[in-house]
DNA sequence: ATCTATTGATAAGT
DNA sequence: TACTTATCAATAGAT
């Protein structure tokens, strides 16, 4: 029913898949909604795109929820008690797994110990040496690093403080020039910047280490 | 698409609504699995005649169930019950909890520590430490139960040596006794139990602590 | 989107 | 209920 024929196989072109799509959605939509008012039916259609977007029409006398309340009682196929009893047995196999967590982490804090033999505290106890390893052993890295920044810091002061003096030396220099040049006309030269604003090395804060 | 045009309203003649909805019926099936096969669409279709006769179609991707599974996520409705949602949104509590745990459980294990900071660090050695305390605590409580058990068992020993020897010269005695009474009438005495098959103190088998 | 030649669906008749 | 067929409806491909 158009320009040709078409085999009822999916359409490979992309565009031409949508198009078709939109069409014969629309169509079917039509003739679901004519069954409907026609002959008295009910009818619920639920369609996805292949790009996974909806589509949905129920008769007007209906809804889909009562659809599927009939279909199961005409077909005695259960839609939902089978999700109930799926979703059912995934909480039980997660509450396992929890619960099996949660004992083992109150074990590694210590919790909970008197039910355990000394067999089963040796897997615990070694758990946690190499978790303290673990611990142990980023924090030492932290520690590297911060120490590393703190040498580099120090040593652009350093470098700061040598350039800063060296800079008021000259400047100093360069006033005493202009003293001499200017004597005869000045009452009184200012006095020369103390030395006392020179740049400090920094302390970085090495808080959290010990 | 007739012998004639029909306005869309219900067909009261019941015979003629019945041929009617037949055909339609099947004419909708069939457009919905072209749909399904041209246009790679998921489609799920219920009718029910107005005599409540059921008809069905499924896409053979999918099953009515997952089609309302993907209803209920695209529409945000809900066709089943409240149990359902508390159900899933049980799901998501204890989902979320059992991550959580699983990265509680990795960080106490020295495991995908990169993340975080030298603060963080901190908590999870306190932790750890005072699980080690926990446990070494238990350790030296067992040890010291095992000791006590050890004395204990070492003073039972002793005082059965000890009765066991009385008797046995007690034994002795009255054999003696015997012998002297009897004397005449045997040609031999059996030799005294020799003393080597004493009760030895038990040394408790202490494995699993050094 | 819109157009239209062509195929497909189906109302009425048998 | 099934088949036939004239007629209308849907739509494929083009624009």
């Amino acid at each position: 029913m158009g320009r040709g024929k078409i085999e009822i196989k999916r359409i490979e072109n992309s565009t031409n898949r949508q198009v078709t799509f939109s069409k014969r959605r629309n169509g079917i939509m039509k003739k679901a909604k004519e069954i409907s008012v026609l002959c008295d039916a009910q009818v619920s259609l639920v369609i996805f795109s292949s790009l996974g977007k909806m589509f949905e029409y129920c008769s007007p006398s209906t809804s889909l929820s009562k659809m599927l309340e009939k279909y199961q009682q005409n077909s005695g196929k259960k839609l939902w008690d089978a999700k109930h009893e799926n979703l059912s047995a995934e909480i039980d196999r997660i509450k396992k797994e929890n619960d099996n967590m949660q004992i083992e982490l109150r074990h590694l804090k210590g919790e909970d110990l008197n039910s355990l033999n000394p067999k089963e505290l040796i897997p615990i106890e070694e758990a946690l040496q190499n978790g303290l390893a673990g611990v142990r052993d980023k924090q030492s890295d932290f520690l590297k690093m911060l120490k590393k920044k703190e040498r580099m810091l120090e040593e652009e002061n350093k470098r700061l403080t040598y350039l800063l003096h060296h800079q008021q030396l000259a400047m100093e220099g360069s006033m005493r020039e202009l003293d001499i040049g200017y004597q005869k006309d000045r009452e009184y030269a200012p006095p020369p910047m103390p030395m006392t604003f020179r740049v400090q090395p920094i302390q970085p804060n090495l808080q959290g280490n010990k």
